[in-house]
DNA sequence: GCTTTAATGTTCGTATACTAACAATTTAAA
DNA sequence: TTTAAATTGTTAGTATACGAACATTAAAGC
């Protein structure tokens, strides 16, 4: 029962075996993979708003934010910087004055192919050190704690 | 082949299955279940950085934010506020003019069982999800990806 | 020794990310 | 219908996270 840590319980506790500290690092590594194929300098969040406004057509700033998983104040800034780089379009909703409409610019739809074509690419490198078998089981796991 | 968006691959790209996306995801949820132990209003980086120091003992401002794979300006921020709150102790480094030597002061001392405690707690709330293998698994293969 | 290179820490700028508070509008309930 | 509750979008504040540039100091190369 000796421990030369301050820890008392059975399972000494190693930062680097922890989900929370490891999550941040492979965040780093697949942010540090995505920047490097610059999509037209998207972040991987500004890229996530994009292909989701693709998928759906339209949708209010508010409901974009539930579909990407990012609360208001972050999805604001997002559409705010997309909008500064004509990437989408603003106007007001007919039916709800609280609304605005957002929708794809013409400029964003010519990239649309590219962007997904990078996508793929990113994912992939991320993914590279895993086997086929492995990179499922990795996505599996990954879906169970979301 | 028919095909209602503008892909043209054989995978279509589905955002919710991307590795990136889901990463981020899942860190939200960590980050969530963190937060909700309230460690003294301690962050997820700050933590990192807390226990770092205690398994060195103490090591300069650069040098922690390379255990702790943050850069130069975010470490800073970190150590910053750590030191505002009376975690960590800072004196230069009489060897080294350039370098600060950081160590915990005594508060932290003081709570680093309960930070070890809790670190366990939230560890484990995050991987509930999962069997005990499956936890095994997901640390092994992000591990691989980091 | 002297110059080049490297390392340390700082600052600026930008982009998530979240909390909290707020006004305007819409919906639901009484 | 009129009040209460919910939704939408905005703003301010704080905390990562990273690139880039900078001055100071230390280490290497000659």
């Amino acid at each position: 029962m000796s421990d030369t840590s301050s820890q008392t319980s059975q399972k000494p506790y190693k930062l680097d075996e922890q989900v929370g500290y490891i999550l941040r690092l492979a965040s780093q590594r697949h942010s540090s993979i995505f920047q490097s194929h610059t999509l037209s300098k998207l972040t991987p969040t500004q890229y996530s708003a994009l292909i989701r406004i693709a998928e759906i057509g339209h949708c209010s700033q508010n409901h974009l934010g539930r579909l990407t998983s990012m609360d208001v104040a972050t999805i604001k800034g997002v559409v705010d910087r997309l909008h500064k780089r004509d990437l989408v379009t603003l106007k007001p909703d007919p039916n709800d004055r609280r609304r605005t409409l957002i929708t794809l610019s013409e400029l964003a739809k010519k990239q649309l192919d590219d962007l997904y074509k990078v996508g793929h690419t990113i994912t992939e490198k991320t993914l590279a050190p895993l086997s086929a078998s492995e990179q499922q089981q990795l996505l599996k796991l990954l879906a169970k704690i979301t």
